[in-house]
DNA sequence: GTGGTCTAGACCACT
DNA sequence: GTGGTCTAGACCACA
């Protein structure tokens, strides 16, 4: 797992760490009970503060991804894998809402959308 | 047009105004040339001070949705309906592209997501 | 509302900051929508970094009773009093049932513990 | 006796040991003179380091329980029964001016709280 | 070694 | 003025 960090980004530092700790996660490249890399040497590779590791696995331990433990490290959380699937279904959802409105504004048919859908699926790299 | 701020929101005050004037504009609620309230007169409706909105105008104004003119007033620039139209059609495309990494994640099929997508376009609404 | 840390305390300073406002909010002292003391302000007051009266309100945030907006302040947020009724009251029966399993080890018996119950009852001030 | 251990508590390993023990002595379950398991054959059984066993006995036999003998083991310590009583009735007390600390927020009536406390106590199991 | 907390500054965005 | 983020150190408790 590797994480990349840009300073110029708008979303914060410790906001970039949690969100690709989690799609790694979610992704399956790690598993259960695996350790993470200890926040010194998170901080150190990403050459970031101290805190600002501390804060996205504090962040991450609250969301349930994670379970930080004194004097040894921090493991991937167990996690009901029913949860997971039915948080990003909505995620999808919410997705796919989005663009149903924004095509409303901009007056599409639904086979407008469609054709829309489907073109960007197709450009989306192998199944 | 109505405009509805809600100050518990973690987007800024200026841009939800932004935002719901802009979609007033793509939606045809508000015509080419049209005058918006004045600034002052919006501060006032949304009891919000008259630097947010002069913001939230000045955004607009930059994004090259109205033009404000000294003295008289706030109004809807006229518009290239083709850039609009592109415009609309990106955002679009983003949406479905964060839906299907989403559902990448998810390892959902193709065919799955295109359950989920029709599934979710039946539900909103007529067209 | 007053504020008072003891650094000797072994909870947090951040803790202990949540605790006691969490409980101004919870007994009525301050009302939704009453503006709490500025996060600048209350580490002056306490003598303590603002980084840690800034950790103090994005927990009570999170915990959902605060909610802070840039450039304004930090609101106490409306709650659903039957929730905190529900929350307080299983607070309540986890500290029973805690007394009641200490008693079990010291082989009280229920009368004795009734006993114990009522002579705290009524040493605890006024209703 | 029994000792489970879970990593992913708060509370540190090495007084989740305390605790267990403690309740087990408490209980009756090992009597004063019993030779409890060795600093290393319980470090194997939880798997844990021995140092966090050392630290859990030395702590045990500060608070009076046990008396660890050079090259022999360690032993429930003789306990002045009434001074166990009286520890266990400060808990106790204790639990209950928490509860009624916290009806005091929720506003409940003194009936209130013996009605709680009377249908907790009938939910508790036989006597 | 690990994570948890804290300081005393700083800069930024928003009102 | 307000909150949000970040730094580069520090000390502590735990394994």
């Amino acid at each position: 797992m590797r994480v990349i960090i840009k300073n110029s980004s708008e979303t914060p530092i410790y906001e970039q760490i949690c969100e690709q700790i989690t799609s790694a996660i979610l992704a399956g490249e790690v598993n259960e009970g695996d350790v993470l890399p200890s926040i010194r040497q998170l901080a150190g590779d990403l050459k970031v503060s101290v805190m600002t590791t501390t804060r996205a696995y504090n962040e991450l331990e609250q969301r349930g991804y994670v379970v930080n433990v004194q004097g040894k490290g921090c493991y991937v959380a167990p996690r009901d894998s029913e949860l997971i699937r039915e948080q990003l279904l909505r995620t999808i959802e919410e997705h796919f809402g989005a663009a149903i409105e924004t095509a409303r504004l901009a007056k599409l048919s639904r086979a407008d959308l469609r054709t829309i859908f489907n073109f960007t699926l197709e450009g989306s790299g192998d199944e």
